[in-house]
DNA sequence: AATGCAATTGAGAATCAATTACAATAATAT
DNA sequence: ATATTATTGTAATTGATTCTCAATTGCATT
């Protein structure tokens, strides 16, 4: 069976709930399937203006979380002041590792914490919808400069 | 070997960096320590308040990271738009299970994240620094009212 | 194709936590 | 005591995000 497409996934999820389909969401949806890596709001408005889309940064705040909701992008929290975001579909669950020094941002997959759901599951009778693991430290360059 | 006080780690920090010895520090610093659990700027400002302290919130941000950098003090991040804060000297490492319904939170220690930062410094060169995780769900009670 | 309704938009104002400038105060060293 | 300079409170500022509002536009129905 054949993934469907973002753009498809996002269609579906706007018919299913009486939302419109407009060229400033899927202009922006776009945008984000092309950014290799983790961004920010600033970052893809700057990007979006440059391809000479007017989509204001409102809009951009106001359609992140339908992407969100349909599970196509996921927010990165790097604890810096504002929120990061990543496309996911088709991305396995991933952890970061990020260097304090030059900001650099390694993934990596923790396979111990989908048992550890498990259990605090068990163990607190909750309905667990997810987590998020950061790591932070110096990279070897980073070190170095010390 | 008996563990210092927490004020006296604060006071030989301070001693230490040339910066000086106020009331209103110590003052913060003791409302932090009777602090059952985790709190937030407004939170402690208030309490303060309660107590006949005239200490200014922008003493309580300018503290903060002092409390941080010694040792006494961490931030948690809830990832609800402001920062919060639990007193840790003397208490081991946690990370947190919060309902997304009610606020409540729980404490757990996972032992398999020390292993996990030996992993990741050796395959990345890095020097971990520390790691955040929270768990997210829903409690019972909130399943229920769903 | 034209109409009506409600969702969406852009611009700028509002909000809110956190930081900063500044002048007054007060802690330490001499 | 005096000099030095860190710290304080107040109020202004910043920066990210949300909200307001009037204008526009998608979409279902004629
Ligand atoms: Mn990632
Ligand atoms: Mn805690
Ligand atoms: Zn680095
Ligand atoms: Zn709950």
């Amino acid at each position: 069976m054949v993934m469907k497409s973002e753009i498809q996934v996002f269609r579906e999820y706007i018919r299913g709930r009486r939302l419109r389909r407009t060229p400033e969401r899927e202009q922006i949806l776009q945008e984000i399937f092309e950014i290799h890596g983790h961004f920010d709001v600033d970052e893809l408005h700057l990007r979006l203006r440059d391809k000479a889309s007017k989509v204001s940064k409102a809009s951009i705040y106001r359609a992140l979380p339908l992407f969100i909701d349909c599970g196509l992008v996921r927010e990165v929290d790097f604890s810096d002041g504002h929120w990061h975001y990543e496309h996911i579909y088709g991305h396995a669950h991933h952890s970061h590792l990020r260097c304090l020094g030059c900001g650099e941002v390694l993934e990596f997959v923790e396979p111990g914490l989908g048992l550890l759901e498990v259990h605090l599951a068990r163990e607190y009778g909750y309905r667990i919808k997810g987590h998020q693991l950061q790591v932070h430290g110096l990279c070897a360059t980073c070190q170095e400069a010390e």
